[in-house]
DNA sequence: TCAATATATTTAACATAGCAAATATTGTGC
DNA sequence: GCACAATATTTGCTATGTTAAATATATTGA
């Protein structure tokens, strides 16, 4: 019997204290909040980063691995991608086998912007390992694997 | 000498595969899927179904107290208490000693929403403990809670 | 080959996130 | 008691999240 009771003996839900959604979202809040100030004073959104980062890390991909890769769903990733490419720090062409398929890269201005706020994001990383430990962390990733078998 | 390096030798940043905010996103991606499952028949949003049930927990309260325990920007939660006074599942009144507070309150037609789906919620619960492991999920909250020494 | 299906992406519509500014009310010091 | 700073909440604006529908191209089978 280890049900969660409420104070009318009734089945209760678990506190939104231990909640997981809610813990996954402050969390999260906390992590962003660095690396929001980091971004603010390039015009880059936390979002356009992600998506950045996974064209640096993976190169010219088409649209549907870059939203899986950068965690975004494609309505979103495809706002996202028009403001990149009038930014200029991304490209996009169709592919030349399968014309559905939207190829989009990374320009060198994109790339330029990752290189300057790399010492940032690396203190960010560090600062968080620091705080958290390298070993929780690496449990913590671990698990969080883990809720895609959900 | 731990520092990732990329295939030039220079500063890398962790891959994103390993990054702690696309790791939080993902999970959480995960979790809400069968919560927004739960509530689209009930034309609920998942911020909604939070704010009725921190409501429900923790009784009437302020504003800035919903907002801190719902996991919700003051702006945000405005608009969202406004479409659940519409939908008349709390209510709102401006507090007797301090005017500038605004006291919300669930509704028994709130209560009611809730009740209907703890069966449920709690079978979503269950579920991620049996998918996670009691231990690891009580590891997760531990660790997710240190973010916020951030 | 052509209609039916499937796949890749975009659009549309509405809700929320996040930041800055505006409002309203309260507390403070002179 | 009044100007002024502080607090609580709301509004306005832009960007993203989410779902459903639309569009465009590819594939398949009769």
């Amino acid at each position: 019997m280890t049900d969660d009771l409420n104070a009318t003996g009734a089945l209760a839900l678990p506190s939104t204290k231990r909640s997981v959604p809610i813990a996954l979202i402050r969390a999260r809040e906390k992590v962003m909040g660095p690396i929001r100030e980091m971004l603010s004073d390039c015009g880059i959104t936390e979002q356009q980063w992600r998506i950045l980062r996974v064209l640096e890390e993976f190169g010219p991909q088409d649209a549907s691995s870059l939203a899986e890769r950068a965690c975004l769903l494609l309505p979103s990733q495809t706002r996202i991608v028009q403001t990149l490419l009038e930014k200029g720090l991304v490209t996009r062409q169709a592919d030349e086998t399968d014309r559905r398929k939207q190829t989009v890269a990374i320009t060198e201005a994109g790339q330029a912007i990752i290189h300057n706020k790399l010492d940032q994001a690396q203190a960010i990383a560090t600062r968080i390992e620091e705080v958290i430990g390298k070993k929780r962390l690496a449990e913590l990733l671990d698990i969080l694997e883990d809720f895609q078998k959900l």
